[in-house]
DNA sequence: TACCAGGGCCTTT
DNA sequence: AAAGGCCATGGT
C-alpha cells in the first residue's frame, strides 16, 4: 500500500482488493452520498470523508497521512490480505466468480452501536428509504458537529426520546424494535463491549434477546459491526443464491472462517448481474 | 405456518 | 397520474 500526498489530501495507491465507491454499494453502510460516477461522500468516526477516483488509486479528500493511518486504513479493513482470502474460496467456482467480479469490496470496521440501529432499520425495507430514515434519526437526536456533521444518537438518547419521540422519522413498525434495542443497551442488558470479547454464538443470542432482531439482522451486526468475518446473514438475494446455485442448502465449514466476506461477493453479485427478474 | 406491520421507492400501466 | 410490487424481516 503506497500512500502519497496531494494538495487536497491523501492519495492510495496500487491496493488491488479495494474499491470504496463499491465497498458502500453493497448495503453495508448506509451514511453515504453518491455525488457522481467519480466522488462519495461518507460519513463514519464522526466526520465527512470525501473520496475521488483518481488515475492513480483513490483520493481521500481532507485528511493527512497520520489520520489515514490511524483512523481511516483500519476502518476499511486495509490491514486484511483479501487476495489471500479469495484464494482461499478457489475451491468453490461459484463464490470464485462473485469474488472476482467484486473483489473491490471490503468490510468496514464500522461502530456496533450504529450498526445494531440500522440494520433494525433496515428490515422489510429498501436502500434508498434506509438512507433517509438514518439521515433523519441522526438529525433528530443526533449532536451537530462543528463541520455540520450529526453524530449517530446515542442509546440514552434515543431511549429517552420514547416511541412517539421517534414520529417524525417515519421508521414505521420498526419505532418499537429502535426504542427496545436502546432501552436494552443503555440498561445493561445487552452489552456491546461484551459480545465485542465473546463468541460468535454468544454474540448472535445475546443480539437476538432485542425485540426486531432475527437471524438476519443479528448476523449482519455481527459482520459488519463487530468484525466477526464467519457471520454469514441470509437474506433474500441470498436465499436466492442457495436456490439456484447450491440446491438449497450451504455449508460454510470450508470458508475458513471467512463466510461474511464470501456472502458479500454472492450478494453483491446476485443483486448487479440478476437485475431482479428471473433468470 | 401464514399473515401482518409503516412507508415510500420504483417500475409498469 | 395511478397502481401495484417490492423491500439486506421478525413477531404472533
Amino acid at each position: 500500500m503506497e500512500l502519497i500526498r496531494s494538495e487536497n489530501g491523501i492519495i492510495l495507491c496500487g491496493e488491488e482488493h479495494f474499491d470504496p465507491f463499491m465497498s458502500c454499494e453493497c448495503g453495508q453502510c448506509f451514511r453515504f452520498e453518491k455525488r457522481n460516477n467519480d466522488e462519495y461522500s461518507l460519513i463514519a468516526h464522526g466526520r465527512e470523508l470525501v473520496i475521488r477516483r483518481d488515475p492513480c488509486g483513490w483520493l481521500f479528500c481532507g485528511t493527512d497521512e497520520e489520520e489515514f493511518r490511524s483512523v481511516w486504513e483500519s476502518y476499511f479493513d486495509l490491514d486484511r490480505d483479501y487476495g489471500a482470502i479469495i484464494k482461499g474460496f478457489s475451491g468453490d467456482a461459484k463464490i470464485s466468480e462473485a469474488a472476482g467480479y467484486a473483489s473491490g469490496i471490503r468490510i468496514f470496521r464500522q461502530d456496533a452501536w450504529e450498526t445494531l440501529i440500522s440494520f433494525i432499520i433496515s428490515q422489510n425495507n429498501n436502500i434508498p428509504r434506509i438512507k433517509k430514515i438514518i439521515s433523519a434519526l441522526c438529525a433528530l437526536l443526533g449532536e451537530k458537529s462543528e463541520s455540520g456533521i450529526y453524530s449517530f444518537p446515542t442509546a440514552e438518547s434515543i431511549a429517552s426520546s420514547g416511541i412517539e419521540g421517534l414520529a417524525p422519522i417515519r421508521s414505521g413498525f420498526r419505532a418499537k424494535y429502535i426504542i427496545d434495542a436502546a432501552e436494552k443497551v443503555l440498561s445493561g442488558e445487552v452489552e456491546l463491549e461484551r459480545i465485542a470479547k465473546g463468541s460468535y454464538e454468544d454474540g448472535l443470542a445475546e443480539l437476538k434477546r432485542i425485540k426486531g432482531v432475527g437471524d438476519k439482522v443479528a448476523n449482519c451486526v455481527l459482520l459488519f459491526g463487530f468484525g466477526f468475518c464467519n457471520a454469514f446473514p441470509i437474506d433474500v438475494w441470498m436465499k436466492k443464491v442457495i436456490d439456484r446455485y447450491y440446491g438449497g442448502s450451504f455449508d460454510i465449514s470450508s470458508l475458513g472462517g471467512y463466510a461474511g466476506i464470501a456472502q458479500q461477493y454472492l450478494f453483491y453479485f446476485e443483486r448487479s448481474t440478476s437485475d431482479g427478474k428471473g433468470e
